[in-house]
DNA sequence: TAAAGTAGTTCGCAGTAGGAACGTTCGTCA
DNA sequence: TGACGAACGTTCCTACTGCGAACTACTTTA
């Protein structure tokens, strides 16, 4: 009854469409690849500050300003617990700092300290402009016009 | 010199900007929004399915055939020792097998089997149609536009 | 003021992912 | 042919990720 009965091979079939390469693809399958490219630029960026993917997120989400956790969660797509747990690991590293919420005695602020916000800016430009090396030299008019269309899909 | 006697806060000076929505941003941080989008999707597809995004994404990876485990881990951007785990997971719930290279008696050819195919596929579609609700009513114009900006910025 | 809801934490667990050390197999060069 | 270096994978170890459930503490509501 153990999987190991059930090997047969399948999917052969469909090897014959191009297997490398972005030539002639769906928009869809153009988003797939999109997200992992700007996922290994976080990743190369990361390394460079010692800071794992999520870490350099989390820091990048706070240059504009303490958040509090439930909203940061929110941003970061994290259940609570996962969330605490992010916090605390930059948290020991000194580059973030919870505070207590004035209005709300049980809300924590979330805001980078001194350092925190260097090794934030830093990486959060990195993340830029790498990414603006692979977009490279297109006219201002396209770039506002892809931004709209990307901003419409984001405010679905 | 423990980083607790460092913990002034900075960054506040940048709380003006506009903290939510897409609204006035760079083409730049639109990619970064994007990707979480596309992991987001990903994680919902893979919750339906019971598989973890990165299982998901390797079915995906074999709808169109076997693969070595070298182009698997470049495809995935992944070391070999985690790609080993991964496949070991996958290969445990039966979905994925590994079978020697005649040429390379070395290399393995990762392959779906019957199960995995099923699996694969829906989960591939899921994905694509959930993206394409999001991309939604956009002119064939406009995501021509797209796909070939995304399509440069891949090949760089 | 009691009940219900909200903000976070802790714990346990499975999965992710890198690095180092290792065994095999392959290709090449003397 | 035989030795050596390179390539393909695996195992072990470690830190991090992220979910769910149970819990504490504060807030809001009725």
């Amino acid at each position: 009854m153990s999987h190991t009965t059930d090997v047969e091979v399948g999917g052969e079939a469909r090897a014959q469409r191009m297997a490398a390469g972005a030539a002639g693809i769906s928009l869809e399958v153009a988003l797939v690849r999109l997200s992992h490219l700007v996922q290994r630029v976080f990743a190369e960026v990361s390394r460079d500050h010692d800071l794992t993917p999520q870490q350099t997120q989390l820091l990048c989400r706070l240059v504009d300003g303490p958040v509090g956790m439930a909203d940061l969660g929110r941003m970061l797509d994290l259940e609570k617990s996962g969330l605490s747990g992010l916090v605390d690991r930059v948290e020991s590293r000194g580059l973030v700092a919870r505070t207590r919420s004035d209005r709300d005695r049980r809300a924590y602020q979330v805001a980078l300290t001194t350092a925190g916000l260097q090794v934030g800016t830093t990486a959060h430009d990195g993340v830029i402009s790498r990414l603006g090396e692979y977009v490279g030299d297109t006219a201002q008019d396209d770039r506002q016009h892809l931004t709209t269309l990307i901003t419409r899909m984001l405010d679905n």
